[in-house]
DNA sequence: TCTGGGGTCCTAGGACCC
DNA sequence: TCTGGGGTCCTAGGACCC
């Protein structure tokens, strides 16, 4: 054995899952052009659809309208977001049972580290019949499960194998592999960059290859340039290397038609603030920087951002501090077509060891902000809103004037 | 074709400090 | 009066992914 050499890591990605869990759930759906997303006739997209949905051509991220023509028969279902996350959790259960080193990547997909697991669970290929025959048994879904020395090469082998495939590159036949896909199917390699690449006359991997690392970083940036430099040479450019630490959280609505309504705008914001607050609290966060999104008709986007010195603790205090970026991003006039908002730089509670001097107060306020806000989320009831409206109202009128 | 909602990471410029 | 690098934080926008 010679460590580095000989890693084995899977790459197992749930095939057609959203719908793949309706057909599930629902056996007379099963054979039938699946669709999840918007309801047809209204502005959005396609989330993801059934294989049988896919021989008209329809694809995630889709127009829902451009669906709906290609495939006007299609079963057309909304999203059930609780649902797919509970039947993925169970699923990612029982990955664990085959390695402790598992590791999420989205709602459907996961690598997992098989380095020396063979004495249990046989040769590569057969423990990853041992995964795909017992997921299938225990949940009715089937996977695609890429075989390969590091993570980025087994997302492509699973991505290659689709659906219920299994695909295994062997040490050494990287190269081999790479050359036989487009530039296109390179994870992280997307449709600017691909415009770019066509021109400057590189068309193939192998072309791509060519090219010094320095040549790469000067045409396309730095980070850019190095991470082609690395996948087409079969190296994990490190993309899923390590958990990621600076994260963000947001909530945003499209309309379904544009509005320049000062009071609606008002409304959905604070409506959007609370939901995102309380996201918040829930996840045991906490965040000095809050920003706002917008949308305009013609599909322009503009963002702000606003630091403040202290962690924002309460949805109003959020709702002040995006309106105030709403003023500067936006004349009254523009017609907006989506709006979000969001905390970024993101910092776990438990991790930031602050000295307990006022903890107790911040926790019990925390508290009551939450409550307010399950409240809320529980009865939707715009009385605890206006509630809180009110009380602000009456807090106004009292000052002195 | 007419484009959701939720994320991550990179870049480039400015402010500020040493 | 003019001139350095280097570091950190912040902001806005862009590319990409599921």
């Amino acid at each position: 054995m010679n460590g580095q050499g000989t890693k084995i890591f899977f790459h197992v990605d749930l095939d057609a899952f959203y719908a793949s869990v309706e057909q599930n759930d629902n056996p007379a759906l099963k054979g039938k052009s699946v669709i999840i997303g918007a309801r047809p006739g209204t502005r959005g997209v396609v989330a993801a659809c059934s294989y049988e949905a896919r021989k008209f051509g329809v694809r995630s991220a889709m127009p829902i309208s451009q669906a709906y023509r290609r495939c006007p028969d299609g079963v057309y279902l909304l999203p059930r977001m609780n649902r797919y996350l509970e039947v993925s959790k169970q699923v990612m259960t029982l990955f664990e049972s085959f390695t402790p080193c598992v590791r999420q990547l989205s709602i459907d997909e996961a690598t997992l580290d098989m380095t020396g697991t063979d004495r249990l669970f046989g040769p590569p290929r057969q423990a990853a019949e041992k995964i795909k025959n017992h997921v299938k048994k225990k949940s009715g879904l089937t996977l695609s499960i890429g075989i390969a020395g590091n993570r980025y090469i087994a997302k492509l082998a699973s991505e290659y194998g689709k659906p219920d495939g299994l695909t295994e590159i062997e040490p050494g036949s990287e190269i081999g592999f790479l050359d036989r896909l487009e530039l296109k199917d390179l994870w992280g390699l997307g449709k600017k960059t691909l415009e770019r690449l066509t021109e400057l006359n590189i068309g193939t991997v192998p072309q791509l290859r060519s090219y010094a690392p320095a040549i790469l970083k000067a045409m396309l940036g730095k980070a850019c340039g190095q991470y082609l430099h690395d996948i087409v040479r079969g190296q994990d450019p490190g993309i899923y290397a390590e958990e990621a630490k600076s994260r963000s959280l947001s909530s945003e609505i499209t309309f379904g038609e544009d509005i320049r309504d000062r009071e609606t705008i008002r409304r959905v914001m604070l409506d959007l603030c609370h939901q995102t607050m309380f996201r918040l609290l829930d996840e045991g966060c906490s965040s000095r920087t809050a920003f706002l999104k917008l949308r305009f008709e013609d599909f322009s986007t503009t963002t702000a951002q606003s630091t403040l010195r202290h962690p924002i603790h309460s949805a109003e205090e959020l709702y002040e501090t995006v309106t105030g970026l709403l003023d500067k991003r936006w004349d009254g006039n523009r017609l907006i077509r989506l709006i979000g908002l969001g905390f970024s730089s993101l910092e776990k509670e438990s991790e930031k060891g602050q000295q307990e001097l006022f903890e107790d107060d911040m926790n019990r306020q925390k508290k009551v902000e939450k409550t307010v806000l399950a409240l809320k989320k529980k009865f939707h009831a715009e009385q605890v809103v206006k509630a809180s409206l009110l009380k602000k109202h009456l807090q106004n009128e009292e000052l002195p004037g």
